[in-house]
DNA sequence: TGTACATCAGTGAACGCGCGTTCACTGATGTAC
DNA sequence: TGTACATCAGTGAACGCGCGTTCACTGATGTAC
């Protein structure tokens, strides 16, 4: 509010957030491939070429597109883990995954954006590594607190990891700052999050065919058996 | 071969192929939403018009090739299943999720058109409905093998599923025709299959941002998860 | 406070491209007698 | 076996559409003196 600046600044900022709402918009309904720089600005009343000022390509613009969209999946999960904060861990999982699915259902082409097949033409750059990582660093955090607690259980021995894939894992926990997690938990973790994301793709994308009539029970199930997996401790 | 017939209809099944073939081979480079009639045409030396005599539109080739991609990834499952027939059930379940993976990685814009976001404007009909059963079709048929077999783990005993879930799954297994399996062991196996084409998903896609540098023993620790989640017996 | 100049938002026209699909046509292949 | 007709594969031109991006331009806004 109250932004600074000569009203020439101030009339920049906010016709830039117009022309991603209005994007974001038309990607709700076309999707990502479909989403066009002229239709944009026809909504805008604009001529295609004005959006050159705002934005220096198409790709610019979805780029800034999928920084929203892993923006605003983040903040909903954060939210919902705050609204969580005196529960158990397993608790708090289950309502990060259930927000996930929440804003997916609610922007269905804007998961398929940041979490689908690749736009055509499209080449990511840099700026979308980091609001990426937002969702799961949530998770890797409520893992974190529960082995900190001393409640998650190991995981249930199985062979030793091949050398490569925990000398990865480790690195990856380092980087991330997660120096009470094992490498088997933190694989489990991922594991889990790409569950999640496949149980969203398989239901969004219309890959389970109707055969269920309430797709949140079988997500709901799908969220206990990935806290299952991790080791969170079950409830009672 | 010696397919019978004159000579017209020779030309007409060998050029149906070569169509199917050649949009195959572009759809590996550009896509399915850059899939484009006049390309496949230019590449057979026709003119556009000249495909409308094999197929009445776009929608149509690209169903044909959905269905292509079907087979392929269940061919080739079967015969993974079929080289494994007198191993432990586990095995084989490895095996088929191996091969799927192994197709996939060959083919990763034939995985993104059967198991990715939707091709924009694309309508699916119901020809590829009965094709897209086949894959976790076999995985089903594993587990109740070993169902049959009584070494299948029961799952570990957990709240009640909701009434409506455990009523579709119950209607899904007595029109699957697995009378052996349970609810809770039908919604085990889609949750696995889902976790695996959320694996498969993200590597191919990039969403793993290149954390591994073997994405191979990835995937095998993920299908091991898997393997435990449904139930199969560990080895030894 | 007023003027001279620089900045920059938005216009309008154009470039060059590619797309799916239609239609009337020609010439070769197949069929019936 | 030979002829008359029907079928159908492939052509070439066209329709109508939409796309991202460029460029020279105008007029309004901002800045320096």
């Amino acid at each position: 509010m109250g932004a600074p600046g000569t009203a020439r600044a101030r009339a920049r900022t906010a016709l830039t957030r117009e022309i991603l709402d209005v994007a974001r918009r038309q990607l709700a309904t076309v999707g990502a491939a479909g989403l066009s720089l002229r239709a944009v600005a026809h909504e805008l009343e604009m001529v295609p070429s004005g959006l050159y000022r705002y934005f220096a390509s198409r790709d610019v613009l979805l780029t800034a597109l999928i920084v929203e969209a892993y923006t605003a999946v983040g903040d909903q999960a954060e939210s919902a883990l705050a609204q969580t904060r005196d529960s158990n861990h397993r608790d708090r999982w289950c309502a990060v995954c259930t927000s996930v699915r929440d804003w997916a259902v609610a922007h269905p082409q804007e998961f398929a954006l940041i979490y689908g097949s690749p736009v055509p033409d499209y080449r990511a750059p840099t700026d979308t590594v980091a609001p990426s990582a937002r969702v799961y660093t949530l998770l890797l955090g409520i893992l974190s607190d529960s082995a900190r607690a001393g409640l998650l259980a190991p995981p249930s021995t199985q062979a030793p990891l091949p050398t490569t894939l925990a000398e990865d894992a480790a690195a990856l926990l380092s980087a991330l700052n997660f120096s009470d997690l094992t490498p088997e938990v933190l694989l489990r973790g991922i594991t889990a999050w790409t569950q999640i994301l496949g149980a969203l793709s398989q239901e969004l994308f219309g890959h389970l065919g109707g055969a269920f009539r309430t797709n949140a029970d079988l997500f709901t199930h799908t969220v206990e058996l990935t806290a299952d997996l991790v080791g969170l401790a079950p409830r009672r």
